[in-house]
RNA sequence: CGGGGAGUGGCGCAGCCUGGUAGCGCGUCUGCUUUGGGAGCAGAGGGUCGCAGGUUCGAAUCCUGUCUCCCCGACCA
């Protein structure tokens, strides 16, 4: 992209509303523009990162055969009411009627919607066990958004929910999505700590809270060292392995990790005080079992093997992609503005020439654009009319992992300028190993 | 939902108390000079001061109502 074309509004001041970094970066850089309270419009460089995230997470779902289908924002409140929510779920919920006057809602979630479809299609255990997932926007109502898109009133979720024959099946499913919740995570460039839930819907031990680790975070959290130095994604691990998931499952729990809210003294005490460590920290997915909840309640039943009827059990598990956007942005960025990881970075490359009008600098700068572009590197190229230091000042709020930087100076020494945007790091190398090394 | 604050060019703000027909910085546009980490000078464009009533010869300013947004708390993917 050159940015020339581009619709990338960059702000030097921060709009007065915004309160904490990333709501800030995030508007400066043109990522979102509000439109409501709690309600965001998405710019190409914010819906960029959005599509990528929501693809990381797509292909990690995928991959643990998660199957994934669409359903709608809007909902029937009939629907709600089979399973006694509509009026328990309060003003959160956006209740809306359409011309004939019939009670509808914007869906906050789809727990009631899959368990009707399923129970309409499905008759067998044979058909059993499942999972299917949707990428959707949400809407709850909340009385007080705030945090930008952290924590708005629209936002962008992925939701998956398993059925299987028995509490059994459904443990296994909910660890295939604890394996898969912590591959995603580490994909998307970011250290996300599985913490128990207070409790689940129905007690237990099946609910955790996957906690981005930031300093600007909405509660606090204790965990155990180990959450920062081991490779909990296990990348032999495979999904079908039953004993293996379950070790991963244990081990886990074994492994101390807490908000305030579950925080538990005696236990933290056990931690060795080497690996005790605690910090903030912002919730970016729920995992739980509810059980037979919702399919006991809007009558879910399948032949069983026995030639009984079972009732399946349940779970769901979210992540809220649009949040992680502003939770990413919360764990890296620095004074000059927001530090990409690499997986969800809007583009890879940044190209600046600091002179607009030497000419060299431009053809130079125009080559390895084209090179870049061709060898599949996703490249912003600055070719406006601006001075350097100003193309250098908006390409760190943006972000991207890694700058060209090209100058008169280098050309002369036939040198372009290779920046690394999360360490500062510097190099001069010749243009031939600039994109080797880009291309690599 | 309780408490507090704010709506004035794209962004950040002043003006309001003490009514007289709108100003500053940044950004935008033009020209010239500049050019290696958010340039300088000169000029220009852009606002019926959230909206609706009212008071007044006259309202951004005073009064009433209303809408919206933000902050603190309680609540949350």
């Amino acid at each position: 992209m050159r940015l020339s074309r581009a619709f990338l509004p960059v702000l030097k001041e921060s709009p007065s509303d915004a309160q904490i970094v990333s709501h800030k970066l995030m508007l400066r850089a043109g990522l979102v523009r509000q439109t409501a309270a709690g309600i965001y419009a998405w710019l190409p460089l914010g819906f960029r990162v959005l599509k990528k995230i929501e693809q990381i997470v797509r292909e990690e779902q995928d991959r643990a055969g998660s199957l994934e289908m669409l359903m709608p924002t809007i909902q029937s409140a009939d629907l709600w009411r089979e399973s006694g929510r509509y009026d328990a779920y309060g003003p959160e919920m956006l209740r809306i009627r359409d011309r004939h006057d019939r009670e509808m809602l914007f869906g906050p979630t789809n727990e009631e919607m899959l368990t009707a479809l399923f129970r309409d299609d499905v008759r067998s255990y044979r058909d059993l066990p499942r999972t299917l997932y949707h990428v959707q926007w949400k809407f709850r109502d909340e009385v007080r958004p705030r945090f930008g898109v952290m924590r708005g009133r629209e936002f962008l979720m992925k939701d998956a929910y398993s059925f299987d024959l028995d509490e059994a099946g459904a443990r296994q499913s909910y660890y295939t999505q604890l394996l898969a919740y912590l591959r995603t995570f580490q994909r998307l460039g970011i250290r996300a700590v599985p913490m128990k839930a207070a409790s689940g819907p129905i007690g237990g031990d099946l609910s955790h809270e996957f906690i981005v680790l930031a300093p600007t975070g909405e509660s606090e959290v204790f965990y155990d060292a180990s959450y920062e130095e081991m490779d909990w994604s296990g990348s032999d691990l495979q999904y079908g392995d039953v004993a293996g998931l379950r070790a991963l499952f244990d081990r886990i729990g074994q492994t101390y990790a807490a908000t305030d809210e579950t925080h538990d003294e005696a236990r933290w005490s056990e931690v060795p005080a080497t690996s005790q460590r605690t910090g903030r920290g912002i919730e970016v997915g729920h995992i739980f079992y509810f059980g037979t909840k919702y399919s006991d309640a809007m009558g879910l039943r399948v032949s069983g093997q026995d030639g009984g009827m079972v009732t399946p059990h349940m779970g769901s598990y979210g992540i809220g992609v649009s949040r992680l956007v502003g939770a990413i942005i919360e764990a890296s960025h620095d004074d000059a503005g927001i530090i990409w990881p690499e997986a969800v970075a809007p583009w890879q490359v940044g190209i600046v020439t600091m002179r607009g009008d030497d000419a060299a600098s431009q053809q130079a700068a125009g080559e390895m654009y084209t090179k870049l572009t061709a060898a599949g590197v996703e490249t912003l190229y600055d070719d406006r009319d601006e001075r350097g230091g100003a193309k250098l000042a908006s390409m760190d709020l943006m972000g991207l992992p890694r700058q060209i930087i090209i100058g008169p100076r280098g050309l002369a020494a036939g040198t372009v300028e290779l920046k690394d945007r999360r360490t500062g790091e510097k190099q001069e190398l010749s243009i031939g190993s600039a994109l080797a090394r880009l291309t690599a």
